[in-house]
DNA sequence: TTGTATGCGTTATCAC
DNA sequence: GTGATAACGCATACAA
C-alpha cells in the first residue's frame, strides 16, 4: 500500500504528482487552475494521479502567492443564538459551494470586540469578513482587515441620510423591515388590537432600534398612538418577566410585538403559564425572524419573517462580487420582510 | 492608487516592522515567538512599533514552514441543531483563548459525507479534526487528513471490544451515558412508571445506539422489563407524530425518554396541545442533552445532562496533547453524564 | 502549450 | 543574543 513519495502521513505534494506523471510541476500547478491553458488529456492524466495520490493543493501557499486565502471570518457573538445559528449553517452550505470556508469568532455577548480578537483575525487573513456585531464601526474594523472589505447588514433607518460614505469602504446589506411590520400590525389592528407593546431587544442593537422606530410609524400611519416600550435583550428570561411586569405592575396590552422570535417564546410563556391568560383571545404576540421553532406547536407564531436563503444568496453575491472588483466603490444589496400568520393572532 | 509601505489597505509586513525598528526580519519574527530568545527590551520595542504599524504575523506564511495552521476543522451535519450549536459556540471559544479558529465544514444532514468535501477540507490544512459526524470511519477519514490526527466523540456500547486499534491513529472522547440514564430510571421507576418507551434518535447514530443499549440494560437489571421503541430521527417534528401514534394507534406509555432534548419537546407538545394528556400526572417525560431552552416554563424538562464546559475542555486538551506529541499512541478522555430534575417527572 | 525563474511572508538552521 | 540564508508549496511573468 506504498507509493512512490509515501504519502502515508504529510501530504502528497505538487511535485510528487509531477514526478509520477511525468510532467513539470507547473503543468500539476495549471492542471488545478481551471483558467490556464493545460492540454486536455495531460490535464486529465495529472488529476487521475493526484486523486491516485490524495493530492489536493496546499490552500496556505497557494493564499500566500495568490493572495486569496477563500476564508470568510464570520463574526458572532452568539453561535447558539437561534436566528444567528441558522444563518450560519446556511452561510456555511453556501459558502462551501463555492469553494470558500467559514472561519468563526466569537466576540463577546455583550457586543463588545477589542482590538485584540480583531488583530488575531487578520492573521488568517481572510478574503471577507461577515460581521454579525454592530457596536464596531467600519473604521475600525477596516484597519484590522488588510485587503478584505467588511461586510454589514444594515438596518436602514426612517429618515436618516443614507448615502453611502466613500471612506472607510465597506459593503451593505440593506434589511428593509417596514413591508413585515406594517403587515403584522395590520393585522393585529384588524383583529381589534388596541394597546400595542413592544418588546424591545438590545438597545444597542440597530436592528432593534430600527424595528422599534419603524413600528412607531406605521402605528402613527394607522392612527393608533405610540407603542408602549417594554425593556428587553432578546432572551427568553428577560422576556418573560418584562411580561410579567407589565401585567403584574404596568397596566398590561392587547398585543406585544417582540423584538425576536425567542424573546416572543418568553412572552408566551409568562402570558400563558404565569399569567394565566389566553393567547390570542386575551394578548395578541407578534415575533421577528421566523425561526425553525416557531412552528412549535407550544408557540405557533406569527412573525415578521426574512427570507434566509435568500439573505444568504444576497452576502455571497456581495463576497463575490467585491472579490471580483476590490477596487470597485460601495457595494449594496436589498431584502425585504414580509409576515407569517399562525396561531398567536386572532 | 494606494501607496505601499502605507499600512491602509494591504497589511504591514515584518520587513516594514524590522525597518521602523532598525533591527533585522529575524528579530521582528523572534518577538512575536514567546519561547525564543531575545533582548526584552528589543521585544518590547519590536511589540510596540508593531502595535503602531498594526502588524500581525500572517499566518498563511507561518503555517507554511512551520508546519502548523492554527486552524481546527469542525465537522458537522447541522450547525443549527441545538446541542450542536452549544457546542460549537463553547469550543469556539475555548479554541480562540488557546491561537487557534475554527473552520466550519458543513456535511449533508443524512449522515453522508463524501470524499470531495473530504478532500476539499484537506486542502485547509487544519491542525486538527472533531468531526461530529458518525458514519465516516476514521481509516477514510485519516486519508484526508494530511498531519492532523482526527477526533471522535465516541459513545461507547456495552459488552462493547474496547481495545485501542493501533491503526489507523485517533483519538477519542468516551462518553458513558450510563450513569445519567440509571437516574433518570431510578426516578422514573420511583415515580411508579412502569411501560417506558423509548423516543429513537437516527437509527445510523452510534449515540442513539448506544442509548438505547444502555436504557435497555438499566431497566433489566431494574427488573422492568423491555422499553418499548418508537421512532425518531431526533427531530421535533417527528417526534410530534410518533407520540401521537404511540397512543392514538399503539398502547401508550407511562413515560417517554427522548433520545434528545428537541425531541422531547415534540413529546410535550403532542402528550398536551394534541392527546390532552397532563404531563407529568398522566406521562412522564425525559429528555436528553440539557440544551438551554429545556429550562423554558413551556417544557420545564428533566433530561440528562452533558457537561458542555468539561466536554469542550476534553476536546482542547485533546488537540493540545496530540500536537504536542503528534506521534504519541492513540489518546483518550472520558466523560460522564447525570440527570438534571425537573417538571416533567413526578 | 510548456518549462524556467522568481517571489509570496514567515520560521528553522546555522553560524557568529 | 543576534543575523544571514535556506526552506515551505504554490502561482505567475516571461521566455521558448
Amino acid at each position: 500500500m506504498s507509493i512512490a513519495g509515501e504519502p502515508g502521513r504529510g501530504r502528497a505534494t505538487a511535485e510528487m504528482v509531477a514526478a509520477k506523471a511525468n510532467v513539470s510541476r507547473v503543468a500539476v500547478s495549471r492542471a488545478f487552475n481551471p483558467h490556464t491553458s493545460l492540454k486536455p488529456e495531460k490535464r486529465e492524466l495529472i488529476l487521475r494521479i493526484a486523486k491516485e495520490l490524495d493530492y489536493t493543493p496546499d490552500r496556505a501557499a497557494r493564499a500566500l502567492v495568490s493572495g486569496r486565502s477563500h476564508l470568510v471570518g464570520v463574526i458572532v457573538p452568539d453561535v447558539c443564538s437561534h436566528w444567528e445559528s441558522q444563518e450560519i449553517d446556511a452561510l456555511t452550505t453556501a459558502l462551501q459551494n463555492e469553494g470558500f470556508a467559514t472561519l468563526l469568532f466569537k466576540t463577546r455577548t455583550d457586543y463588545s470586540m477589542d482590538e485584540q480578537l480583531l488583530a488575531y483575525m487578520r492573521g488568517f487573513n481572510p478574503d471577507s469578513v461577515i460581521a454579525f456585531v454592530e457596536n464596531v464601526k467600519p473604521k475600525t474594523l477596516v484597519r484590522f482587515l488588510g485587503r478584505a472589505v467588511p461586510i454589514y447588514v444594515n438596518y436602514p433607518f426612517e429618515n436618516e441620510d443614507d448615502t453611502p460614505v466613500a471612506e472607510p469602504l465597506y459593503d451593505r446589506l440593506n434589511v428593509f423591515q417596514h413591508n413585515g411590520i406594517d403587515q403584522a400590525v395590520a393585522l393585529l389592528q384588524g383583529f381589534g388590537a388596541k394597546r400595542i407593546a413592544y418588546l424591545s431587544g438590545l438597545s444597542k442593537s440597530r436592528a432593534n432600534v430600527s424595528r422599534e422606530r419603524t413600528l412607531r410609524r406605521v402605528m402613527r400611519e394607522r392612527g393608533m398612538g405610540e407603542p408602549q416600550i417594554i425593556p428587553g435583550d432578546f432572551t427568553y428570561d428577560t422576556a418573560y418577566r418584562s411580561t410579567v411586569d407589565l401585567f403584574r405592575i404596568g397596566q398590561g396590552a392587547d398585543a406585544i410585538f417582540a423584538a425576536n422570535d425567542v424573546g416572543a417564546f418568553g412572552v408566551l410563556d409568562a402570558l400563558r403559564h404565569e399569567l394565566n391568560l389566553r393567547v390570542p383571545e386575551d394578548v395578541k404576540v407578534v415575533g421577528f425572524d421566523d425561526i425553525a421553532q416557531s412552528h412549535w406547536k407550544s408557540f405557533n407564531l406569527t412573525t415578521v419573517k426574512f427570507d434566509l436563503d435568500e439573505r444568504v444568496r444576497c452576502l455571497v453575491r456581495l463576497i463575490l462580487r467585491r472579490l471580483n472588483a476590490p477596487d470597485a466603490p460601495s457595494l449594496e444589496e436589498t431584502l425585504n420582510t414580509r409576515l407569517v400568520v399562525r396561531g398567536t393572532v386572532g
